[in-house]
DNA sequence: GTCTATAGCAGGATAGAC
DNA sequence: GTCTATCCTGCTATAGAC
């Protein structure tokens, strides 16, 4: 093993480290100490290789979540484009699919969306990567897709609002397992997670207006 | 001023700026010296009244979000009740009203949901209160209310997969402040928020089989 | 590139005066 | 009940040996 090969391998340790503590803990409650060990490695090499805490942090970001993320729409739009014909339900579902199932392990999503969650209600630097290189371009896609589903002149705000609330539903399920699990007395296995993605397409896309015509509840 | 006042005004001091400040940046980003600074109290004063930090973080929720909770469903089951007619449609209205408008100032109703946010994500000791004394019973109540609009037999599983997507809608629109108001370039003012139950209602309601009949987007 | 050692500071908690 | 002073632990970051 070249030193070299040897650096980056504890680069990359680091980072997956990292990105997993980060995760679970949120960035205060990690210690650069927690890090290093959990990477198998001296205590220096966060700053050697970082600077310091708050650029692992962010490099996390760059080097793991953004990458992950274009895994995640790419997923996303083959299955879209797989699909037998384009209408707004198909993009609902595909949209469940990609995110609660997916190309991602049950650990790999679950950080994922940690991260995320933790970046939207509390914004830090690393925000404004999340924002410009994956929210903006991802929605601006669905809204030219399901802007040809609607009529024109039709309002943008009322269609940002409505693909916010598709990814609401979505990131919900992922974010809060526990009371997930709690309300409903289920455990996220393959069968629930199916069910989830059936519930979230029908949700979106008929919402409750199911409700009177005794279709959805 | 007794003592017994200076006490309580302390201790009332201590939960308030407590509050406060765990739900901006999270348990372990706040200090106990942050807190007596806010509060301007001694240092001490913390270990004095609540035993610990822990302890005051608990006692956060105990005196101020359980409560707090309660009048927010309080507000809701009048306002439910003040409708001229009973349906899922007047449901999701008194929902949105009451969690995005509602009796809570705006720093108090983000604090609220960042807490409970940062409980559902990461669930510590005061989840089990939230989830105990909070959750479950408003979601039985609204599952009662709503088990009337449907047809018999038609599976609790899938009247609980809705009313938690409803709930996630509500909670986005409050949680992810920042995102929303980049993706759809609007401040949370009085006619913005007024707008958010509009869609809300409507997005819960009919959700997005609108579409297709270009009604909704 | 990786280590040890340590500087320098902030954290929670407590003892004891008032 | 509230204060000051302090303990001790743990933190991030860095210097310097290897």
């Amino acid at each position: 093993m070249t030193p070299k090969e040897k650096h980056d391998f504890t680069k990359e340790r680091l980072l997956n480290e990292a990105e997993a503590l980060f995760a679970q803990k949120g960035y205060d409650a990690v210690s650069v100490r927690q890090i290093t060990a959990a990477a198998h490695c001296n205590l220096a090499a966060v700053n050697y290789h970082f600077g310091s805490k708050q650029n692992l942090y962010l490099e996390v970001f760059r080097a793991r979540w953004v990458p992950r993320a274009r895994r995640l729409q790419e997923y996303f739009g083959k299955f879209f484009a797989a699909q037998d014909s384009h209408s707004p339900t198909t993009v609902a579902k595909s949209l469940a699919e990609a995110f609660l199932i997916g190309p991602l392990s049950d650990e790999e999503r679950q950080r994922h969306h940690q991260l995320m969650a933790r970046e939207l209600g509390q914004p830090t630097e690393a925000f404004e990567l999340v924002a410009e290189q994956v929210m903006r371009p991802f929605i601006k896609g669905l809204a030219e897709t399901l802007r040809s589903f609607m009529p024109e002149g039709q309002g943008e705000e009322r269609l940002m609002l409505n693909i916010l609330s598709m990814f609401a539903t979505v990131l919900y399920f992922s974010f809060a397992h526990m009371a997930v699990t709690r309300i409903t007395g289920r455990e996220y296995d393959a069968a629930f997670k199916a069910r989830l993605v059936e519930h979230i397409t029908e949700f979106s896309v008929k919402g409750l207006g199911g409700i009177e015509k005794g279709a959805l509840l």
